[in-house]
DNA sequence: GGCCGCGCCGTGAACGTTCACGGTCCGCCT
DNA sequence: AGGCGGACCGTGAACGTTCACGGCGCGGCC
């Protein structure tokens, strides 16, 4: 009785009609009579039927599908672009299907495995290369926003931080930062280089910072330690908004004032920044305006009207120095 | 030549063999000499070939697709529970398709012609009462969390305040609160009037505010009518956590001593929160137990084990009341 | 009364892929 | 020399749905 789920052909069989019938019934198409599509709707309860997406797709013009690929959701900043991509995509009349890197242990295999054969075209907001072809099979469509490595993907959005970061340490320097330190992932990244370059061209030296952990957290306890090891700290750049939230709490705890004494940079721009005591100084990027970017890049690249193989095709967006209270 | 997509057969053709040798080209498959897997792979990356995932769910196996529909995911509360969605789902070999309602403007329109036919169970956390049959076929698997009416899901997660609503109105009375406020949605919801009554019951009448807007702006806004309209509140309740926030940040603004003057407290008991001076008082819930519950739910929906139809299956996952600086 | 039109319903074909099976060729063993 | 196994490749069928078309019966019009 349970068994196999019913097609439409068990539905035409319990109602004593064709196929055809069936799918009128089903699908509000004129040319059957109000009895007879009533009898086929009772056996297809009864049956438990549904149409399936696959028979469907097949024959009808395809829903295409996104894939929508990020570092951690419960990150805003991904939200945020999550958020966004979702909306233009749904406008596009494409659905979009998740996928975690932080949560799935086996990301790489099951990108390749399971999600690149449910997808028309990913986007990939994590640092991390993706690869998108099983051997030999030409890639699909795959956008990459702000890649760490320069990787395979063949649509890039990168986020331009450089002149909003020396808008900020001009910012700081002008307010006589004099020991800075900017905190980084354990692996030295280009952000925290870009951001110790920038001061070095102040003429100030800035100390790079491996954070412990990441997140809130993360940003806590880095923090913490610099209070502990490096007491003449004047100022502190924090990897993302989120750590620098972190910061700023364990500055709160040890009576720190800020800014007076630390002052304290984020990147990102998320919303509740704006919402913290002290509001957080910060470098801010429209999400919009990037999902706007690589969903236009994708639907080209899909389209045909942009190469998914050969040189990338890049696109840049802007960060922006937002000067907060915290500085 | 950028017509249609290029199927199995166009490459069997341009390499001069037969659908099946593609098949086995293109998966990996034995019984294929080296020199003719090359030749098809070329031939497929020349012509763009990538295989239908229609044509292949046909056949093989289906991998489920379940469809997550949430209000706003740029709203972090939502986001926690996607996020655990996503990692839950993605073990038990499920994909997962979102939908946001905040940015689907016909959202019902969308669930219901695009959305659930290309789904195999829904979960809901909206408010609002999602349709999920169309006219006669039977219903899919849906579950809904914290529905606010009772609609027609035949699997529901109820998230229970009202210990923790005691809990905290308790707390706030001992501490001497004599003028709370409430706020709440332009529509009255349970969860306001469930506040207000537990102030009844320890003799302390609440007023019910109606917010201005929501999220951070809209907490910061309807804080700052409150002190203009009812300068003797000595506790605010926001809605959740993020208006809170904004209350936070609007009685910062004013100066106004927390929890000296005004006692603050959310619901929702984001991770931030913790991190946020002072560190809010709220109603936590633990978002992996509501997402597993919810997930178990409906995977035994799926499978038959439970009904979609009758009488709604129902869970309950508690709030608990955390005690926060804020009050 | 014959013809047309319309409402209702059924029949082949097609969509793109994989599976089960059958065929061909070559080399090797007896 | 004949047979046999294995490597390689091709042929129908099946998956579940929709589309284009064709058939039937009935009422109305000339």
């Amino acid at each position: 009785m349970t068994g196999r789920p019913a097609t439409i052909n068990d539905v035409a069989a319990a109602a004593g009609v064709s196929r055809q019938t069936v799918t009128r019934a089903v699908n509000d198409m004129p040319g059957i009579s109000t009895e007879t599509r009533a009898r086929v709707l009772a056996a297809a309860r009864e049956l438990r039927y549904r149409p399936s997406r696959f028979g469907r797709g097949l024959v009808k013009p395809q829903t295409s599908t996104l894939g929508l690929l990020i570092e951690d959701l419960s990150n805003p900043y991904y939200a945020e672009l999550a958020s966004a991509v979702l909306g233009l995509a749904a406008d596009a009349g494409w659905n979009v299907i998740f996928g975690e890197r932080a949560h799935a242990a086996h990301a790489e295999e099951f990108l390749i495995d399971d999600f690149s054969r449910q997808v028309d075209a990913v986007i990939s907001f994590t640092g991390i290369a993706v690869a998108t072809s099983r051997d030999g099979l030409p890639d699909l469509p795959l956008v990459e926003i702000d890649p760490l490595t320069s990787s395979a993907g063949h649509g890039r959005v990168e986020l331009l931080r450089k002149e909003a970061v020396a808008d900020a340490v001009r910012h700081l320097a002008e307010r006589g930062t004099k020991h800075p330190v900017v905190f980084d992932h354990p692996d030295p990244s280009p952000r925290a280089a870009e951001f110790i370059q920038a001061f070095a061209a102040q003429g100030v030296p800035a100390a790079r910072i491996p954070s412990v952990g990441s997140g809130l957290e993360g940003g806590l306890l880095t923090a913490q330690a610099v209070l502990r090891e490096k007491p003449d700290t004047d100022a502190i750049v924090a990897y993302n908004d989120v750590m620098g939230f972190g910061v700023l709490r364990a500055l709160a705890l040890a009576g720190v004032d800020v800014p007076g004494r630390i002052r304290v940079i984020g990147v990102d721009g998320l919303e509740i920044g704006h919402f913290i005591t002290p509001r957080l100084t910060t470098l801010a990027i429209d999400m919009h305006v990037v999902a706007q970017t690589a969903l236009d890049l994708l639907l080209r690249m899909h389209t045909g009207d942009l190469p998914t193989g050969g040189r990338p095709t890049r696109r840049t967006v802007p960060y922006r120095f937002e000067i907060g209270e915290s500085t």
